[in-house]
Parts: structure tokens; C-alpha cells; sequence
DNA sequence: CCGCAAATTTGATCTGCATCAAAGCGCATC
DNA sequence: GATGCGCTTTGATGCAGATCAAATTTGCGG
């Protein structure tokens, strides 16, 4: 299930050396990170970390799409968060994790060690000031999703999930906006991620094609249109406008 | 609608000196804070920060209740954060606050000019630290919130309140168990912290006034009877169990 | 190329909560 | 102790999205 790998690349060469939780570290302090870092490697649909159980390691996502999410007793579940490249797994000072984080696509990770990561953050002013950061601009994530859970309806769900695919794949590089998007989610995916049914998110994705605002290639594959019409259908305020 | 008082009272009495964001302070750190504190008042119902607003200074909620929260172009309103005595507002490295705070009642807060104190949390580890753990602390909250939203009945969403506010105000302390508990809000912020409808609050309530698991005595103020019909109607898991 | 299971779409129906609409109820002010 | 004004409760009705139920499409191992 899970295949671990000793291999290090070297932290100079990695993708995320600019995004992830070692963004500010100077050439020290990475090596003291390399020092105490191993890859994995997940395959999708594979579990990463179970909530409830002890957490050994932490870390980054290097390469694929996790998830973070909780599921009640009876069966109903929420996704609570999605994990792309940078994104930091696990938390510092608490040896439970809270959520279950899967793979959804195969996923490689940079992972610590707990407490020596720990040691780290106490004492790299680097890694602890980026951690905050990061944890503050989840926060606001969070926040913000919690606008949409609250009070969004599924048309509106619909489209500013989309945009947020938009913002990340383009963030994240080198395609232009017109370029297709992978969507890495299924239905019922991308339906617990949004406090729906994957029936509404079906519906909702037909919808959307019907208006002229979407195009699908593939099942797993779409553009944008109208990017007008989506940021207009995600009922969020002008400032941040579309696009951007 | 703002009273600032220049009057600054001794770390050291401070009624939430070991739980706010100087809890892991020596003495020498206090006295750095003491220097850019100074404390704000504000009236039930007074805007503390507005979103977009410069973020001139951050602080905590010393005294009272203050909301967090945004509202959509079209009234829509969705509540993301409830601050009691002790919690953290605004946030260090961003000139702007992504949303609105509100004193639902008579707030007193211990406010840093935001740039001494971003100084302060980049020298001083001990700050940094506690800021770190508060914002993953109510990064879990603000996912947890997530499933409330995302996946609860309007019965658990209510349950659920009401045992979160059971343990605030047991942490907070003196109280036994059964003695009445303050609703520091009214049925339409309830609703608007739920993803709900002030009707909703209010059916909700009255039903498990019927089924005996609440009594109020005062529109305000209330007593839980049957505290395991509660945790059952919550819908949470096993683990956390009843009461704590 | 076939068969099969998983994912998706589409349709019909149901329901929990929203919405709309009126009363009650404190409680402050005069 | 009447007047008015928030807040809350209660009732009637509507609807977005859930639920239930088939198709239809797709991907994949053999």
C-alpha cells in the first residue's frame, strides 16, 4: 500500500522549494531539513493517514492531489480540504491527526519526522514563520469555504469550485487560460467536497455545458468558455474580479 | 462607536494571560507587549473590523463576544468564527482582513499596532509559537465547522452549538454542569453561524425544549437536562464522548 | 473485441428547510 | 400602564436539492 523510497532528490531541484514549508529556508537550514527527510510514494485511492491514528510524520505534497476530510458514523462525509503540490500534511504539536488525507491520484510525498520536525520548527525561526503563514492562508481557506458550505447553492458550489481549479492550475504554472483543466476529482469526489449529492454535481456540470460556460473533452478533462459567466455564477463579490 | 482607553493594566493580572496569544511569554517578552498594548472598548453591536478595511493594529478579545463573519452582495450572511475571551483578532503579515468582526456584546480587547507586534512574532519564538498553535487550533475548529455545514441536520447543527458552547463556558470556568448557561447570541446570529434560517433556530430549540434535553428560563439563558440526549443528537463520533 | 464493474447521466419523486406571513412577548421610554 | 419596537414563536406553503431508480457511458483486464 504504501512504498516507501530512500531516495532524497536534492531540495534545490525540487518543484516546490519555493511554495512548501521549507519556502524560506536558506541553505543551512535545507540542509538540515534533507537531513531528516525521505520520500513515499501513494497510489490513488490509497489512505495516507487515518484519523485517530498516531502521527509519525508530517510533510509536504511534492507531486499528485490528496484529500482531507471527515466521515460521520452513519456514512456521510465531508471533504474539508484538497491537498496540491506544497500543500503541508499533519500538524506540529499534536500526536492525533484530526481528518483522514488520501490519495487521489497517485501521491508523492516529502515527509519528517514528527518530532524532530518538531525540534525544527522550534528552533528554524525560517520554518516556523512559514508554517504560520501557511496556516493562516488555510485558515482563510477554510473561512471562505465555510461561506460556500453555508450559504452557496449548488450552481454557485459548482462554479467557484471551478474557479478555484482555475486559480490553482494556473498558479501552479505554465498553461494558458484556455487550456483544458484536469479535473483530478470524480463526481462524488468533487459532491462531498462541496456539501452535495454527486446527482447535483452531475446536473449542475450539465448545466454549465448547456450555457456555453464549460466544455467537456473528456470526463476528466474540461475548459473554460465564458469565464465571465463562471465568475458571475460563483456569487462572490467584484473585488477579485474575474479571472485574476 | 469606539472607546479607546489609554489605561493598560498589568500583564500579570490579566484575566487571560495564560491562554491568549502571550501565554508561553516570560516576563521580559510581557514587557515588550506591555509597550504596544493598549486596550479598545467597544459596544454590543459595534463593527470592530470591516472587510478590506487596513488592518492597522490585531489583538485579544479580552472581555464579551465578537462575531466573524462574512456577508455576500446579496445579503446572504454566513458567520465563520465565534471569539470569546482569549481568541486572537486579525492576523499578522496581510494589511487588509478578509472579513468582518462584530461585537455581539460589550467587547474589551488588548490590541497590538500590527507592526511593532509583526516584529514581535518574528524575534520573539515564544509568541510565534503560541500564534502557530492557535492557528492550527482553529484551523481544526474552522474543518470541523466544515462538516457542521456541510453535512449536519438542522437538529445536530443546533445540538452541536449548544454542546460547543456547554464546553466554552466549562473551560472558561467556574460553572458546575447544571448551572445556566448565557446564549451570548440572538436566534438570527445563531442561524447565521449554522448555515440556517432564525425560524429553523427557533423550531429547532423549541423541539428539544419538548423533548426535554434543554429549559430556558429567559430567552437568553438556559440549562441543559439531559446531556447524553444532546451528545447523541450532535451526531459526532463515540471518542469525545459525552459532557467533557 | 468482449464482458463487467465503476462512474456518470438522466428521470421521477420526496422532504427538510426556506420563505412568506402573522401573531405573541418582553422591555424600554414616555 | 399605554405605545412602540426588536426579538421570537408559530403557522402555511414552496422549492432546491436529496433520495430512489434506471439507463448509458467508459475504462479495463482478459
Amino acid at each position: 500500500m504504501m512504498l516507501e523510497e530512500k531516495i532524497r532528490p536534492s531540495c534545490s531541484a525540487c518543484p516546490i522549494r519555493h511554495r512548501a514549508v521549507c519556502a524560506r529556508c536558506n541553505e543551512d537550514e535545507l540542509l538540515m531539513l534533507e537531513k531528516i527527510k525521505s520520500y513515499k510514494t501513494f497510489k490513488a485511492g490509497d489512505p495516507i493517514l487515518w484519523r485517530g491514528d498516531g502521527l509519525t510524520y508530517v510533510g509536504s505534497v511534492v507531486d499528485g492531489v490528496a484529500t482531507l476530510g471527515k466521515t460521520m458514523e452513519d456514512g456521510r462525509m465531508q471533504m474539508v480540504g484538497l491537498l496540491f503540490p506544497s500543500d503541508f500534511i499533519g500538524r506540529p504539536g499534536r500526536s492525533q491527526i484530526e481528518f483522514d488525507v488520501v490519495a487521489v491520484t497517485d501521491v508523492t510525498l516529502c515527509c519528517f519526522q514528527r518530532k524532530p520536525f518538531e525540534d525544527l520548527v522550534a528552533t528554524t525561526p525560517h520554518v516556523a514563520q512559514r508554517m504560520l503563514e501557511m496556516a493562516l492562508d488555510e485558515l482563510d481557506a477554510a473561512r471562505d469555504w465555510m461561506v460556500l458550505l453555508g450559504r452557496k447553492t449548488a450552481r454557485e458550489k459548482i462554479a467557484t469550485f471551478v474557479q478555484m481549479l482555475v486559480r490553482r492550475q494556473h498558479m501552479l504554472g505554465e498553461q494558458t487560460p484556455l487550456s483544458p483543466l484536469a479535473l483530478p476529482l470524480t463526481r462524488e469526489e468533487i459532491a462531498s467536497y462541496l456539501g452535495l449529492t454527486l446527482e447535483t454535481v452531475s446536473r449542475q456540470f450539465g448545466a454549465m455545458k448547456k450555457d456555453g460556460i464549460l466544455t467537456f473533452s473528456d470526463r476528466r478533462q474540461f475548459k473554460v468558455i465564458d469565464f465571465d459567466a463562471l465568475y458571475l455564477a460563483t456569487g462572490d463579490d467584484a473585488d477579485g474580479g474575474p479571472l485574476v
